[in-house]
DNA sequence: TTTTTTAATGAACAATGTTCTAAAAAAAAA
DNA sequence: TTTTTTTTTAGAACATTGTTCATTAAAAAA
């Protein structure tokens, strides 16, 4: 029979078709102007339907946000074409910097809002997978650059950290409107000027 | 006729009071969870009242964040008991730090929230003031390294603005949680040990 | 056909920021 | 002192919000 095989595939679609409205609206008008009737009435369902599908907003838009990080493994992914590690590292900072400008929105849900990742805090020894298979995947790159001799040796987990806070900071000040009305000489380049600047730190060390 | 007087003082005597408890529940519960019907509670007047001192909430949390620079700078000033610039720029970034982690709540709304700072969008030729100060000190520092040849010349401007958001994107991983979870062998200490490294990137330079 | 399970709804709740009109209080004028 | 004017305060009201819950509709199973 496969009766329940289809319903379950209907719940799915539906699940699918909030998911798909929730990201737009949200790309298009920010997490608080997304209401939960806004998504309802897009999907031509009561409200109340939605809530048979996610515990609350939180969950809708965590879920996007563990989506939003298959997008930036898509980016990241192009910095395998350089072989030297060191020049995969700085286009890894590249990317990861392009993947914020471009995608500001999905940014601040992966990065910077609290109501997604307080989803967590409600699961029980949930740890933020996405997130730290990223972390990991930075760090693998960087062990590479250390083992060839291309950076000082020192604590791989410090440095690690140290270079996604950078790229993390330069692109959420500007996220954040703190770049702007700050008399900054060219703002739109400030953040690219000021990656060339670390990355010679970086290999110069 | 003080009257005149006395009722200005009386005036500005409600504000400090709102501005006062406003303060308190934000740092007590946050943002959004800060009411202005709390507010006008704890002051033992009625909500309508407060709209007679601030155009809206975003505007009472404007001052506070502006009142908030106040403080940064007075845990800055400790910066200055360094004679050598390179030394007083690593206390900069030290103390920096440790504002923001006193202080997250505060911090957040200075440079994190978007709230705050869209209240600025709203007056014409605005600009920040506050942010931009500090950020006039933070060169003024770097200045002397470069005049003293403790750091390689480069361009102020783009080294500036990356040493804020070096020190920035550590706190703000850590004030909006991302740095939990992620698998790291000491949280507690990952700040510091990777502010270290970026310091030393800075002398060696 | 009847029963049971599942899905969906609509009304309702409590809370929010904000506005607007009416009342109260205070000051100024007569 | 009484009246008029101005300023201050309050209270009700509005439109929205996330969320819940009892009820209805639909579908599947018996």
């Amino acid at each position: 029979m496969g009766v329940s095989e289809r319903r379950i595939r209907e719940r799915l679609d539906t699940r699918q078709s909030i998911l798909a409205t929730a990201r737009e609206l949200f790309l298009l008008k920010g997490f608080e102007a997304t209401t939960i009737r806004n998504i309802a009435e897009k999907i031509e369902y009561s409200p109340s339907t939605i809530y048979q599908h996610f515990k609350d907003k939180n969950e809708i838009f965590y879920t996007i946000h563990s989506e939003a990080f298959a997008e930036l493994v898509r980016y990241l992914n192009a910095s395998e074409m350089h072989k030297n590690p060191m020049d995969q590292l700085i286009a890894l900072g590249q990317i990861y910097i392009q993947f914020a400008l471009e995608n500001p929105e999905l940014y601040d849900l992966m990065f910077i809002m609290e109501a997604p990742i307080d989803f967590l805090n409600y699961l029980e020894d949930a740890n933020w997978i996405e997130g730290k298979m990223a972390f990991d995947y930075l760090k693998s790159v960087i062990a590479n650059c250390i083992q060839q001799g291309l950076i000082k040796e020192t604590d791989l987990e410090s440095l690690s950290y140290l270079i996604w806070s950078t790229v993390h900071g330069l692109v959420t000040i500007s996220i954040r409107k703190r770049g702007l009305k700050i008399g900054l000489s060219d703002p739109d380049t400030i953040i690219q000027r000021s990656f060339a600047i670390f990355s010679h730190l970086l290999v110069e060390s």
